[in-house]
This record gives structure tokens, sequence and C-alpha cells, in this order.
DNA sequence: TTGAATGCAAAGGATTTGCAGAGGC
DNA sequence: GCCTCTGCAAATCCTTTGCATTCAA
């Protein structure tokens, strides 16, 4: 049910503003608050870098009942302000949406193993330049891409299987 | 609602069989019985080559009450079973899942306009061997990929928009 | 005849929305 | 105090499923 995340993260790019001062300057833009919530899911969202979906994000913020909760409507609606602000990306895996951090980190694509459902980051200068190309041609004018390779990861091709989960998706 | 394909289809490629010919052995082979819904189906499928989804599938089939009229729940299934068949490639486009010929035609990826939803169709060998690099150097074992850039086209530039619609994907 | 396929209605899962009360600024 | 935000419950959207009936082989 959830995305896994591979142990060789890109390197950060360098950025001028935290990306809780980032989502600031957006807020005071729209004249929007800057509320526990927000600063709750941000925080816990930039805590570490991995891919995550709104359930995932759940599970790690405080339950129901707890100090410090924050509602699946809110998580959904500030999930989709981060990406409006630019501090995340969101792509679709199997029909739910997953989220990456895309501020302060370089534009990548994903290897998805389809056996345990683990993504795996890469950099390709050559992809851009083509993606470029072909667009050209077409007198296409390029917003963003995404590009998934899928098939089976190093460690579950020589047996080392962490998770066995139901999968398919392209 | 619905996906635009553009006017520049990829050339065919040689195959042995027609796609009802190779639908009848993959049913045979699977002791699957030869209905009117699927060969309604397949027709219609087969009919013109475009991308599509099942609510404009179910558009272009007689509605409900008419004679051939085949049920939601059936072309959700019948599709499922072309996919399998190696008759259809099957990919998630804001949202829904879209549809495209894989029998007969060869393996490419697509341009997508978020302003008309366009689909453009692109065949890059250079894009297969830069895939096939990055998976050796990760050790990983391709099955396959799923490229869309997304931007707007060379008609919404020009401001020859044909439809509008909501969009937002990638 | 006999198991597979269909249509109906209803369920499912992820995400979104209306609205009344809570809370930034 | 005003207006945005939140949580709740319910709605939505697309897709799938259970089941009795129909039908291909």
């Amino acid at each position: 049910m959830s995305v896994q995340s591979d142990s060789t993260p890109l390197k950060p790019v360098k950025v001028a503003l935290t990306p809780q001062e980032r989502f600031n300057d957006y807020l005071q833009s729209r004249r929007m608050r800057n509320t526990e919530q927000r600063r709750a899911v941000l925080d816990c969202v930039f805590k570490h870098h991995d891919h995550f979906d709104a359930d995932q994000l759940l599970e790690r913020l405080p339950s129901k009942g707890k100090s410090g909760y924050v509602s699946r409507p809110t998580v959904y609606r500030t999930l989709g302000e981060f990406v409006d602000a630019g501090l995340l990306r969101k792509f679709v895996l199997d029909g739910r949406s997953v989220y990456e951090h895309d501020y302060g980190y370089p534009q990548h694509d994903h290897l998805y193993c389809s056996k345990c459902e683990k993504l795996i980051e890469f950099q390709s200068e050559a992809l851009i330049k083509l993606r470029d190309e072909v667009a050209a041609t077409h007198q296409f004018q390029v917003r963003t891409h995404r590009l998934i390779i899928s098939g089976v990861c190093e460690d579950c091709r020589k047996g080392r299987v962490r998770v066995r989960r139901k999968v398919d998706l392209i």
C-alpha cells in the first residue's frame, strides 16, 4: 500500500530559503493563514527526503484524538497547496497520488520496481535534451515531463525482497 | 472529459493476424467465450487508431436499450482482457485510465497538451537506448516505461484552440 | 448440459466538497 | 471582527464486485 524509497537520494540543490520560509512567502502573497495544521504538515513532509502518499503522511502525523492531529481533508488540501507553492511534485502510481520533494532537489525521474514498489531516482541531462528535441520537432512548448521506467530492481532480482506487494501500474 | 488524438498517427507495424484473430486465439487458449459483447467492443476499439477511455468507448457503442448495448462493467472487464491479450496498452491520465492500440503499432511515447488534452505520439530509438543505459547503471531489469511530456501544443499556442478543458495532471 | 459471461445494483477506494464552528491576523 | 481554515459527514468519480440470469460451446 505504501511507496518505498531507495537509499541513494539525490544531492540537494542550494536554495536561499527553507521550505518553511518559502511557504510563508507563498501564504502571505495570497492572504492565506499560517495555521498550526499547515506548519505540522510541512514539518512532517520535509523531515526526510522520500516519496509518500496521503495515507503515509497521515500515519506519520499524530492520530485522531491526539494533539496535533490533522484531518484527512486538510492533509489533501495542504498537499495541494505545497504543490502549488512549488515545494512538492505529485504523480500517480498504481492509482494513488504520490508526492516528492521539489523545492531543494533537482529535476529527476524514476525507476519503479513492480515487485517491492521501490522508487529509485535518477538524473539524466541527456533525457532533458532528448525531450526538448522531440518537443521542438512538434512545435510543442514543454512545461514538464514524467518518465517512469518499470521493471524489477537489483534487490528483487537477487531474491533480497524486502516487501511483497500487489502491483502493476503503468 | 475525453481525450483528443492528433492527426498524425504512427505507421502501423506489419502483423500476421487481425486483432480479431489474435483475440480469438487468446480466448481459445483460455477457454473463454467469443461473445457478442466482446466482438462488439473489439470492433469498436479497432475501428480507428486513437486514445480513449471507458466513457468514450461507451458513447461509441449502442446506448442502453438499443441492440448491441454493452454494459459498463462488461466494457471495463473486456478492456482488461484486451490489455492482457496484448491488443491494448493502458495508462493513467488525469485520473482516468486511457487505452491505446498496442497490437499492430510500434512502442511510442506522448506529448500531452494540457490546454486541449490532445495526445501526440512520437517514437524515439534514442529514448529506448537511454532508458536501457540508465537501467543498466542500476542493475535494473526493464519491463516497460512510460514518458509523458506535457505542455502546450502548436495549435493551442497559436490560438487555434479546439476545445477548452479543465486539466493538470503529471 | 454446464460453466463462463453478462447486467444490475451495490460496493470500493481515493479524493473532494458543503457547511458550521474555530481561529489567524 | 472579519474572513479564512478546519473537521465532520457526505458526496463524487472511476472502477470493481456479488449474484442471479443468460448463453456459448
